[in-house]
DNA sequence: TAGATTGTTAATCGATTAACAATC
DNA sequence: TAGATTGTTAATCGATTAACAATC
């Protein structure tokens, strides 16, 4: 397991890309492959082998002349490095048809994250969730609760706001924010938006692109 | 309405933070608001001015020097980038849990996107929607029908490459694709990738990062 | 050894930021 | 008019790509 002493951070389009190679790699694994080279990774994935190359240097230090990458090694380094090898503890805010989806979802556990509790303020959702594994509580009781750091927001945007102010208040370190509103907080919480209209405005522009192209 | 004639294309990192500015806009538009300055924008985006100008640009020629943007006009030139003032149809593939969120969601309508017809293998699935507005059908009826140009893409991972090539074939110019899959397609097909893992990714290393400077 | 593939150092490209002239 | 705010042109910063030496 390798361990990069960071004296700078890792790019983020380095980081965004980690979950595509481990993918990648999970799926040539499969196939019974042991060892793969940045340029066959770089092929799959519409990308080039100088990129890969580059990108897996932040993770690994498993890459060997004229052999390439072990795959199960680099596998393992990948996942040490995006935390997929310790259990995050995360609370649910809102369980609508996103959180709900959220609630049912067995693919976080992959991605060393687990869903502990969820919150709603409808009672009609949460008696929805009564016999649901994961505890679907009335948001009034979580001040009772000992929070994890981690909370994935999926409330309506008319709620996001407060609610984040709240989730900062008692301890929460870093909002998943599914929200299409900006959260106003302190520097100490960390927020990464998701944020469909954003990926669906490249789409369309790709779209529109091509379109005018082809009709001069 | 302002049409750029565009000899260079948008930056992709200007196109994401289109749909933000948006929202912003509608906020103080709601507000009761009729101007705004690019650093208005700004501070409550946590922007610089300057970035906001030069994004803005883009899309309307509406920013006046002393009284900066007309927020009703400006709303209108960014949906009109974004393409929400017409409709787009679009099929949605695959109705599990997260298909399923998406059949039920009303925003995307606010996106200019409607989803008009879905498609599912698993009869239990499409029997659960038997009774929903947007139609549900075996996929397998699939090329009996004429698909738009659209198709969202939520089908399991092990099914995704070969459904998104039926759909090429079926004439299917682009996809978002929800699986995490990268698909290999014709250059002819345009392929936005939404993976959940990447932002988490993003997210967990921020959170990291802090926690060790924190602790020295 | 020879040669394929790696990792590193330098060059290029593109986005952000800064400086400032234009203008309502 | 004076001054706030815009849009543009130049400088900086960071990521990608290219060239190439190192090495198994």
């Amino acid at each position: 397991m390798f361990r990069r002493v960071r004296t700078e951070s890792v790019p983020a389009p380095t980081i965004r890309r980690m979950p595509t190679y481990l993918n990648c790699l999970l799926h040539m694994q499969a196939k019974g492959m042991t060892a793969i080279s940045s340029s066959t990774i770089a092929s799959m994935l519409s990308l080039t082998g100088i990129q890969v190359r580059k990108d897996l240097a932040w993770v690994s230090d498993s890459g060997k002349p004229r052999t390439g990458f072990p795959i199960d090694r680099l596998i393992n380094d990948i996942k040490s490095f995006l935390g997929y090898n310790n259990v995050r503890e995360a609370v649910l805010i809102g369980v609508g048809h996103l959180g709900g989806a959220f609630l049912h979802y067995s693919g976080f556990k992959e991605y060393g994250l687990a869903i502990s509790a969820a919150y709603d303020i409808n009672p009609d959702l949460i008696a929805k969730y009564k016999d649901s594994e994961v505890p679907v509580y009335n948001i009034n009781e979580i001040e009772k609760h000992k929070l994890p750091e981690l909370a994935i927001l999926t409330v309506p945007h008319d709620q996001a706001q407060a609610t984040a102010e709240k989730l900062a208040q008692l301890g929460v370190k870093a909002i998943w924010n599914f929200s299409t509103v900006h959260l106003n907080l302190n520097d100490a919480v960390i927020v990464e938006n998701v944020d469909l209209a954003q990926s669906l405005a490249l789409l369309w522009n790709q779209y529109e692109l091509k379109r005018l192209n082809a009709n001069g």
